[in-house]
DNA sequence: CGAGTGGTTGATATCTTTCAACCCACGTGG
DNA sequence: CCACGTGGGTTGAAAGATATCAACCACTCG
């Protein structure tokens, strides 16, 4: 038994996969690095070869790139649950970085004990796989959201794809939940400067689809924020499939 | 012996992983139906579940997402070698279309025949497994790209990384290759107009960095490019890593 | 020869950035 | 306890990049 830390991601592969006892029992098995980090603060940095992968246990992480003129972009944001740097294990250079959003729980599972796991485990192997997958998945989306949608739909994208995927894990509900996240960062995701993503938001609550507060997000019509962004949840791969 | 299909996709493991005779021989025994395709054709469609995934023997496709006031984005351009469906092996639903660039080759291997590999073969399995990782690396890229960089660098970027790319598997020397693709397609991969695209191959040409004829790009000088892109290969994972 | 596709051009509109303030809440040190 | 410094948010004016619209051109194909 490893603590709650584990259970985050025993609910997210089990809640579209089906593992058998032992599977449960190998992944709780896992050992399992502690650390507690601070915010904004490098997990794993662009360059570097790890020899573990690190699992959010609480709190938000993300993955950033940086332009040689300085510009960064965010390229995902996670939450409990996931394994950002899980891609690691088999690409040994990191071409990116991994960075705390807020303070977060984590543990660090080493590659050792991946490969012995997938080796025994094929279910458990498929399973992260198509996490990967998925990680993938949202890549395309945010690649399209980015490339082809304009600065309010963009963002409306951005905000309903959060909360699908908070509400996932129970995180979020009522078109409420907490994600502290300044202006600048979300201009970091979303491919705009500061001052636009403070203008559009503006125009988002004064056409009443949400309201923030300094952590939390309220989308006050969720049907509309998603006309306004296009969404079509496919792409999350939410359901059990099959 | 399947002929020179699956030698593509061979060559392209064994590259950067280590496989032994077993491996190759499970690999070349793989069942594939070989299909021709016209250009512009769908090859596998969205919201569709194939049973089947596709290895590209010759010619380019891309995947690309459309938006529902009807922009099309190109996510990927595929070149021999490559299995761009090959999520759909563990991602039930196609959560965008998979589609000839040009007259095409393809290979399909049934979804079936891919499972039993990688049950008896686990080093070709973490080979597969590699590549999807890759192409989010690629992914990753391009939105950065798309995101973060102006229309002449995010070009740039683009040629750089398909003559890399080309060049790996032999279709690019001396900094040129063949890519039989329109204004407007390019358009739609870096997110941008066609006529924009027009107006930056302008000065692009003019700047002396690029020589484009109907179907095939000549890239004069490869360094002031890179540089122009803020290009690092890191992210391609060509190197056989470890 | 005519139609169609892809490429090119110019003028104008729109979106987003840039620059430069200013404000506010908060925390720290004097 | 207040002063001040800082980070994040907000605002306005102006500049810049890219899109839009509308032609026109060049080739290829039937």
């Amino acid at each position: 038994m490893q603590g709650p830390l584990i259970e985050t991601l025993v609910t997210k592969l089990t809640h579209v996969n089906s593992l058998d006892d032992e599977d449960l029992r190998t992944l709780r098995d896992l050992p399992l690095k502690i650390r507690r980090l601070g915010a904004q603060e490098v997990v794993v940095a662009y360059g570097t070869r790890p020899t573990e992968s690190c699992l959010v246990g609480e709190g938000f992480a993300f993955r950033s790139k940086t332009t040689v003129d300085g510009r960064r972009q965010i390229l995902s944001l996670h939450i409990p649950g996931e394994v950002p740097d899980l891609q690691s294990l088999h690409l040994h250079v990191m071409d990116h970085d991994l960075m705390t959003l807020t303070p977060c729980l984590l543990g660090f599972i080493a590659h050792d004990d991946l490969r012995r796991l997938i080796g025994v485990r094929p279910s458990l192997a498929l399973a992260l796989w198509r996490e990967t997958l998925i990680d993938s998945a949202i890549f395309r989306e945010w690649l399209l959201n980015v490339a082809s949608r304009p600065a309010i739909s963009r963002m409306s994208h951005l905000f309903v794809e959060m909360y699908k995927r908070l509400e996932a894990i129970g995180h979020a509900s009522g078109g409420a939940f907490e994600l502290p996240i300044t202006q600048q960062q979300l201009g970091e995701c979303l491919g705009l400067t500061p001052v636009h993503v403070n203008r559009v938001l503006q125009e988002l609550r004064q056409r009443g689809l949400v309201r923030v507060l300094r952590e939390s997000f309220h989308l006050l019509d969720l049907d509309q924020l998603e006309q306004l962004a296009g969404y079509d949840a496919t792409y999350l791969h939410l359901a059990p499939s099959l």
